[in-house]
DNA sequence: GATGAATGAGATTTCATTCAT
DNA sequence: GATGAATGAAATCTCATTCAT
């Protein structure tokens, strides 16, 4: 509207749009889910007007696939640098569940599946596609960990499949907390102790002769066992 | 309009229509999300018309919290019944664990929690009230049983907070995958397996002499350490 | 619609249903407006359920016109009983406003008058009909009066169209004002006082030998002339 | 969607969107009442479709609310020229019934009156918004103008109060009478006819000294007196 | 006669999308 | 490229009316 509306909207004018709109939107579907959430809340947030986001976006539909397909590679590129990893399979998940704990693998990574958790229902497609290119190729890899891990003789015989989720599934958990009832919690989850206790659990529950690793609690069993 | 129609809509006059459609947008309402689901998909489902519907509950949104409500009363009646056990803290997990694998407990007693995931950011006092009354709740039992196991000799040290998110994250994790991917998955989630692998993780991880449960892949570690 | 002798036999054991109804409606249209009265609120006051008031009347707008019909009668009677008397002019509209001023003529004759001027526009048929049938046949009354008044040399010649308004208004204008400000006005209307006014000035304003009438304020004239 | 619709409704962006809206709800409102018009009509008849009016007013409600504060203040500046005339009391009672005979005073200025008449059930804090700020403020008016002449001499002690409503009354009523029965009338109502009577009426009943004023019926009284 | 659960047409309101500027 | 006024389809919600009991 005012001279200074007009100046700013040039200021960033090198600033990558479609990104910044993308991000707006995903931390909003992530909030408030695809269907409440308005487009003019995302160019809002994005900095633009309702038109802009039609400039790069052609349906409020198109710019949620084109979100998921942004993510995509970051999460493809991560799962691979995890798999190239030639390391003992216990050391490995050591390392994967210590990289979660310490926040080197990146919060943002998980609002993607956190919205297609609640929209899978409205987009078969999209949930089809991501079930596939995402969270069917992490199973495989963590699967192909925890195969060689018993092949080398660290861990016992296991149901690989069943185990894949259970490993998985507190950092599921963990993400949707924080997008969900944390910011309601008097006491929010303390990831890097949940790191710490789920690692515990699994190479105590897993190996063949399981090992003390560091931490407050984690470890005592020689100690406790008299 | 038709005579058939007319003589339908007073057939089932006496049948319980605030829990009939309850019962139809909970569903819809996991499956598609609370803004993306049609009041008249609601009332069509629950055998009945729009105007139905406002007649027991006047707003979307009281529709919501009246089914929360209402939801409310089973999970904290099988959480008392759970508190009330009075055997072993191992025993009462390992009871636990297999009533969910064996389907003891329904499956429907999630929809509210996955509902309640991706709606939170737009209910925000709904969530308060159900992360204090059902959730908060619930991890005090799961804490309560661990601490107990640890008195009583037979589970490790532990960090009890942590611990019980790992306890509780494959049941929820189980709980969102089957509404959200199941459906497009070529290998759906075996609930049982899962139960089976994830106890047997667990007291192998935290007793402090671990013992074999029965089972396709568990409980092998005596023979195998020999 | 039954018959008569039906009626009868039910009016003398239970109540007068269809007036009790007719009475709960009028007050609400004066109050909210015809479109903003719905059935149940008028059943609810009428102490019956929605139900009984189809009993009697087919449809709202029915009910609409059957309260008119109905409140047609009283009007009428008390404009031929007006228009009756055989005393000199002045005296008759010193009688009339002395009745209106005192409570004599029922507030709730203006209802119909106070709901007709809100929904003529939606009721054209109706306004055209209570029009003719009462209010021209009341104008005529009144004009008849002055007219008589003019040609038994007490009132002063006159455009007796425009007076009947004049003497009409602050009546019209009581009745909506008591419906609409009164009721938030810290200082509600005073009637008698206002009907004393309206006389006093009539007289003075009409007559041609103006005398003095009682009251607080009027008929001071020859003190003050000197 | 044919090329000319599109066209045609690019067309007039400029002109003033609100009160356009505005005075095409005004009308519909005084026509038909507040709960009779649908937001669709007003859309229409401003030339705009219903979105447009959610664009400028978020709810029915608040255009009417808008509607009413729009029109305060040419009711109050009207009220403030008429307060600043220095003029005999007598002399402006005759120029603002002249005014208002001769149309010199917009109809349209009534329109909020006659729907505030039939909606100040629904509104109550609007009711009593606008009675403090136009009703009551013009009434303080009219009574000082009035206390001013019997302070002068030229008017008779008198109940100001009442007085004052049997002054504003014939106006009020013709407003009202104008939106509803004139459009079924054979005999329209004749307002300079109307404000002449009136004006004859008071000076003849209020004033000390009766003195003529010009008109087909009035100020004959010398002639017929004798 | 009386009831009130159920209906569905129609109102208000929202918001993804369009397009002249 | 960017804007935002305008649109209209589709949602929520209301309520006059029906009819089995």
């Amino acid at each position: 509207m005012s001279d200074a509306t007009t100046d700013a909207r040039w200021r960033r004018r090198k600033a990558d749009r479609p990104g910044e709109i993308r991000t707006a939107a995903l931390d909003l579907f992530a909030e408030r889910g695809f269907a409440a959430t308005r487009m003019e809340d995302i160019a809002e947030r994005a900095g633009v007007t309702k038109g802009t986001v039609y400039l790069y976006f052609p349906t409020k539909e198109e710019l949620f696939k084109a979100i998921v397909r942004a993510e995509l590679l970051p999460n493809l590129e991560l799962l691979e640098a995890a798999a190239a990893e030639k390391v003992p399979a216990d050391k490995l998940l050591e390392k994967l569940l210590t990289a979660w704990g310490t926040g080197l693998i990146p919060a943002r990574l998980a609002l993607v599946p956190k919205v297609m958790m609640a929209e899978a229902g409205n987009f078969p497609e999209l949930a089809r596609f991501y079930l596939q290119e995402v969270i069917d190729r992490g199973r495989r890899v963590l699967r192909a960990v925890l195969r060689r891990g018993v092949e080398e003789g660290s861990f016992r015989s296991m149901d690989v499949e069943s185990v894949s989720y259970c490993i998985l599934a507190p950092f599921v958990f963990s993400v949707i907390w924080r997008h969900t009832f944390e910011r309601h919690d008097m006491n929010p989850l303390d990831i890097p102790a949940l790191a710490r206790a789920h690692l515990d659990i699994l190479l105590q529950g897993l190996m063949v002769s399981p090992r003390s690793i560091g931490g407050k609690h984690a470890g005592r069993r020689s100690k406790t066992k008299k």
